[in-house]
DNA sequence: CGTCCGCACAACCGATGGTTGTGACTCGCC
DNA sequence: GGCGAGTCACAACCATCGGTTGTGCGGACG
């Protein structure tokens, strides 16, 4: 199916005659004719009836027209996607299930219409991350530049929102009953956080968590996937892992996992934005606004040394 | 944009592999890249980096994949609407913006995925309407037949629901700022239902209503379209209208009209449905069913002589 | 280092989709 | 009633497209 025939057809139902949709689109009127000929034919309908001063939609031309319309407008947003220069917004996270893209989704759903564009850069080094951001590949990034003297000048690193953590356990693990969880509780148990690759900020993040609380936070060892830790977690007593309490990696049904609060202190991995300090897209503001309108967390809040400072200037104060 | 080049993109990043998309849609390996490299050319942006065990997205690629896949499913749906045989659901209405149209969409957006057309059949002549249900044109009416003698056997008529009355008045109307109104509230005041064709089950329906509760309600005279009867009800200190609470014909911004609902007794024009008495469409039953679950009406509500009987048998008993 | 595997290019060819020119038809007006 | 002005459809023509088969290139892997 041509696009361009679909297009020629919710036309000249809007118009009611070829020979304007034609006009509008820049073809001859026995071009229209022939692409609409060509749509009945493929679909085996009738979609006009054709009279001496136009056309008029059949039963199954107005039953397919809603629908073309959904595909016309499918289309146009396709190739405002990714048109250079003028494209939809875009933002790379680390995972489509994690807190980021959920919140992303949150922003999404709240806005409709938007043009939003949720991507994973098939790259560990922060320094391709950043790369991308200046070469406008992306208009942001939720990866976290540890040392921020190595942004380049044209780059700036802002703090996102935080993630509050949870404690994942299987049904079979002691604390698997608990309502909430303070760190001190977490203090005998075995924590298994794999696929943390040694001297990134999350292997810094779990250190200092580990020290202050004296935790026993195993970030070694590989990461075979989800669903091998979903599986380990759902049949050991004494393994359980953090997660962040937005990201959705695992579903209410899988495993009969829990998933508990950690609070007092309440725990958070502070999520950053990696965006171009000249000329951000447009639609970046809003995104970041809409950061701001997550729920706090308490004061009490832990969150690492490196945790970059909230703007609490740009609150609106309503 | 060819949508079988698009549905080739969206199995090909699927798959990871152009081959595997080209054996799923039963064409060569070279046509699938030919497509792909046709779409890249269009957009005039690279989709995939290609590599030596398949393909793997880029950027652009990600971004362009989910709208990619919901031109598809348009696609697929469009197709699905018309497909002689097994097609969507098609139920006429009197208009896009009538209470049956309104619950219609209340309906499709309870069940999401349903496919769900809703036309409008140029004909006035119920006879008319009728033979398009029998023909299977469509596969549900919400017109009325006035006499139940003239269905034919293989076609039956059922209550739908029904749609409660409110006065429609503008800001210079002596009951404009009333919450509600009792019939014999109106008693004196002049009710203009433009564009009622004589003989019509709506002339029928106004008829009663004016002799049950000594209204004054005029009927006559041509309708000048939606547009010019809110103007002059803006405008007028004494005309009003009844719309149906459920009608959407106008929006809250315009004009500055107030809805008043009519109390004490309600009264209500009975919707019903035409529907072929044997096959019906399988998804008409959940439809059905849906306008049982609507909030019912008090039990003084007032109705025409020819109301059909309301199925209270039918009612699932939770 | 050779083999395998997957994608791209070339050559070919029928189908497609655009154009211009023309015909059939309806409506409205003289 | 006939004629003009409008519509859409059909015919002829032609460039392009989109499919095929055959082949080449290059990375991954044993």
């Amino acid at each position: 199916m041509d696009t361009e025939a679909v297009r020629s057809f919710v036309r000249a139902a809007e118009l009611g005659q070829l020979q304007h949709a034609a006009d509008e689109l820049g073809v001859t009127q026995q071009a229209v004719s022939k692409r609409i000929a060509a749509l009945e034919r493929e679909l085996d309908v009738r979609l006009f009836t054709r009279t001496a001063r136009g056309v008029e939609l059949t039963l199954d031309g107005q039953a397919f027209l809603p629908h073309a319309r959904s595909v016309v407008t499918g289309v146009d947003r396709a190739v405002a996607a990714i048109r250079p220069g003028s494209r939809a917004l875009r933002i790379d996270v680390l995972g489509l299930r994690s807190a980021q893209a959920v919140v992303l989704h949150d922003y999404w759903r709240s806005h409709p219409g938007t043009d939003l564009d949720v991507v994973t850069l098939r790259v560990n080094d922060p320094r391709a991350v950043v790369a991308a951001v200046q070469a406008g590949d992306i208009d942001a990034s939720f990866r976290s530049v540890t040392d921020p003297a190595t942004l380049p000048r044209d780059v700036r690193m802002i703090h996102a929102f935080d993630s509050p953590l949870e404690l994942l356990v299987g049904p079979r693990h002691p604390l698997a009953s608990a309502r909430t969880l303070t760190p001190s509780q977490l203090r005998q148990h075995r924590i298994w956080v794999p696929g943390i690759a040694p001297g990134s900020e999350w292997a810094d993040f779990y250190d200092q968590l580990a020290t202050d609380f004296d935790l026993r936070v195993d970030a070694a060892g590989p990461n075979f996937g989800n669903e091998v830790l979903l599986d380990i977690l759902a049949d050991s007593a004494d393994v359980a892992t953090l997660v962040g309490s937005r990201d959705r990696y695992i579903w209410p049904t899988n495993h009969d996992l829990r998933r508990i609060p950690i609070v007092n202190p309440t725990l958070a991995y502070p999520l950053s934005l990696v965006l171009p300090r000249a000329n951000p897209h447009p639609g970046l503001r809003a995104v970041i606004d809409h950061f701001a309108s997550l729920a706090p967390l308490p004061p009490t809040t832990w969150r690492p040394s490196w945790a970059p400072p909230r703007e609490t200037t740009e609150r609106p104060r309503r």
